[in-house]
DNA sequence: TGACACGCTGCACTCCCTGCAACGTTGCAC
DNA sequence: GTGCAACGTTGCAGGGAGTGCAGCGTGTCA
């Protein structure tokens, strides 16, 4: 069901090997001279494509290194409503991050380089909260749907949503700190029991 | 020792004049024209200076819009820091975030019309975001102080200014929605009670 | 009142992003 | 295989954001 989208004829490669190149390339030259000394033209240059043809696979410079995979790739609200209907609404939340974060985690050198470049260039966070959460509108609406409440008359859907992205935002920040030696899920594991534990006032105090 | 900083010269009063005038200006346009189809020369004409000088002031066209009081407002990690002691992490969060959000609500107004601007252009939210929370790493640290942890180290503080965050942003948008009927104070306080509660499951399932 | 500080201005420039009109290749039906 | 339609790529022209720099005028302070 999502590997189909990969062997659709010689024109569907071609197109995602360009998208795929250029996101490639992006990612380079962020890493070798940091992001705002990388032009689109630098990057299509290096891709050996036409300027003209980056913004047919991008709406925006900070996509191609944020969200490389294209639009096929199921979003977080997409995980959620496919989890089981008799599932809790947290335990639900969390089985669609686990399985998020395990396919950022497929290639851990790129997602790795990724943070550092975002981490160094304090103008992508933003970006990244809304890439990464470009459907967090869809995700509360999901909610929603699991809890039988309203998007637009109850709070909570929303809110939910706002805190998960929070979450995965600071999971990808932690899980950078300790040099990607813990894996993702465990990490967003442990914000998500801070969560469900009420945000424990002073934990341990160490 | 808040108060001194509007009087303390003919230069710098000019100075906050011209601010001011662009982000009136700024506002106005944008509530008229929707975000997109203003210009930061038709800003800077509509303010009668010229199109250098607004970004002597404002770093980005968005500023204008969502920061437009100076950086001498004082922001949420500086109205943590001022909270006293003994009080526990929480409870000082909240009263940080009672001071800050009674400031905005100073002038409902304009507030009424940056949200709708901001909730008709999906692209402003995370610039929101960013700006809101600009200092949302100063926070954090701010929280660290408070609960003896360490910013690297722990992840309690980075997660809590985080969610602190998402729910700042759920709260605009819900008092918004709201028609701005119901106080600031009281909607975050909702999101703030649903959050120290740890999400409640399904909430009474309406 | 003279010298300095500083905000404002104009200009030239880089870069992001878009609409539009070709052009060449792929896919498909006959 | 041939012709046609679909579609990815390309080039170009242009608007708008944001920056560096040099000069000007006004507030500030000794």
């Amino acid at each position: 069901m999502i590997v189909a989208v990969a062997e659709r004829g010689l024109r569907e490669r071609k197109k995602a090997g360009t998208r795929e190149a250029l996101a490639a390339a992006t990612l380079q030259l962020a890493v070798e001279r940091g992001w705002e000394h990388v032009t689109v033209e630098a990057i299509t240059a290096a891709a050996d494509v036409s300027y003209r043809t980056f913004f047919n696979h991008f709406s925006a410079k900070e996509e191609a290194l944020l969200v490389p995979a294209g639009p096929d790739q199921p979003r977080l609200s997409a995980r959620l409503r496919a989890q089981p209907p008799g599932t809790a609404v947290l335990d639900a939340v969390r089985a669609a991050l686990h399985e998020e974060l395990a396919e950022l985690e497929r290639d851990p050198a790129a997602l790795r380089d990724r943070m550092t470049v975002v981490l160094a260039t304090p103008s992508l966070i933003p970006r990244l909260v809304e890439m990464g959460s470009a459907d967090e509108r869809e995700t509360a609406q999901a909610i929603a749907e699991r809890t039988g409440q309203d998007v637009e008359a109850d709070l909570y859907p929303a809110l939910l949503a706002a805190v998960v992205s929070a979450a995965v935002r600071v999971t990808l920040w932690r899980w950078q700190q300790l040099g990607g030696a813990t894996g993702l899920v465990t990490v967003v594991d442990e914000a998500l029991d801070a969560l469900a534990g009420g945000l424990p006032p002073p934990p341990p105090v160490a």
